[in-house]
DNA sequence: CTTCCTCTGTGAATATTTTCACTAATAGTA
DNA sequence: TACTATTAGTGAAAATATTCACAGAGGAAG
């Protein structure tokens, strides 16, 4: 019963470390040190090796991380292979933004549908991806097995439209909103992602260092 | 010299009780009581009496906590009633959505500059808030003297942007790059937001809570 | 073939954070 | 007044995460 648990955070830091490897292999480089993967999450050597032996012993002693096969491993463990039909609700300047996002079209998560409660602006929408009323959005999310969303709506709505996500089976919400979403559910992840909140953890986190500091 | 340090994940999450503080009160609500605030951060009561506690007593045994005060309280010990100068780097449309949400005007965060490269775009600003070509950065986040900044540039150019934020003062960053920030001081705060590694994550972590209620 | 050097992997120590169980305060009620 | 019910605050225990120090692997150099 005793499996070894990664840790929360270290696999966290492991969907950084696969960013990384992405763009050392992109670069031409083919094996990497703990070291050098450390220096970019500006964490030390160990720590980087200490996420990494959580998923499985890989490295060489002479070479360090063969990068593509750090990658597949990565991936396999984190089940990060896989595609995921995702949908985004909510088309102001953020989600329209977000649309615009050329990145997403070439990574895992296929944009499959969008939502919004004005239907001028769907009519606008002249993108290969389909747009509909956010009244559709639990059937739309059945039907095309939706299992990742992203939110941008007004705040108001926001609790309302995860409750329809959730229903039509997603598994997994950003939620760029600044009302926190309760799922109610515990296989549900929620990612809150609000840019004022960020603001002011900056600046109490920039407080704290300061004293910090001082004590040194 | 053994002062009680309040956790950095209790001050994050202080953050976001003074957001739900915050609604609470236009709502015209007077008190609130630990279990509330719990419900909405989706916490147990006594962790959010022990977040509380960390900056000290002021809660009363039968109306709980005087929302105003707490709020107060909260400001005060993090050091969040100042209004901070910040400024935007990069227009694209996301550096656009955010140059339009109106939230951020009515918050303690002032948005004092914009820059971007491209003077064309700049040109197109008609707002109050006066744009800049990037090569000021550094001149001009001294003489407004700004101390955060939100970066939407091209990842390529995102650790040039930092080091003339942070050379001119910046002392706190959020990044909306996929390219982490290397700031190599530790009196600088950067906060990475990368909606596609959240997506990531999203997805680790939902193959993460599928193997944990497997085992229950 | 032996020594040296560098790098990974990891058990154990340390540090941090969360959880728990209990104390104290206080208002309402009999 | 005494009893009940409710809630904040908190030291201590438990759980979690980070850091450290070193064993082992293996190529290079002499």
């Amino acid at each position: 019963m005793e499996i070894k648990r990664t840790p929360k955070p270290s696999i966290i830091r492991l969907c950084s470390i696969l960013n990384f490897l992405e763009d050392q292999e992109n670069l031409g480089k083919e094996n990497i040190f703990s070291q050098e993967i450390g220096e970019y999450l500006d964490l030390p050597a160990f720590s980087i090796r200490k996420d990494i032996s959580y998923i499985g012993e890989i490295g060489n002693t002479i070479a360090g991380y063969n990068i593509s096969k750090l990658k597949a491993h990565i991936e396999d463990k984190l089940k990060l292979s896989g595609t995921q039909n995702t949908c985004l609700v909510g088309l102001g300047s953020l989600g329209t933004a977000i649309l615009n996002y050329e990145k997403l079209n070439s990574s895992n998560f296929k944009l499959v549908a969008v939502f919004d409660t004005n239907l001028n602006k769907l009519e606008m929408i002249k993108l290969k991806i389909r747009a509909y009323p956010a009244y559709q959005i639990e059937e739309i999310v059945k039907k095309h097995s939706i299992t990742a969303a992203i939110i941008t709506v007004p705040s108001k709505s926001t609790q309302e439209v995860a409750n329809k996500l959730i229903k039509g089976g997603v598994r997994g919400i950003i939620n760029f909103t600044p009302t926190l979403i309760r799922s109610g559910r515990n296989d549900v992840v929620v990612r809150n992602i609000d840019l004022l909140n960020e603001l002011r953890i900056l600046q109490a986190l920039i407080a704290l260092k300061s004293i910090d500091s001082a004590g040194e």
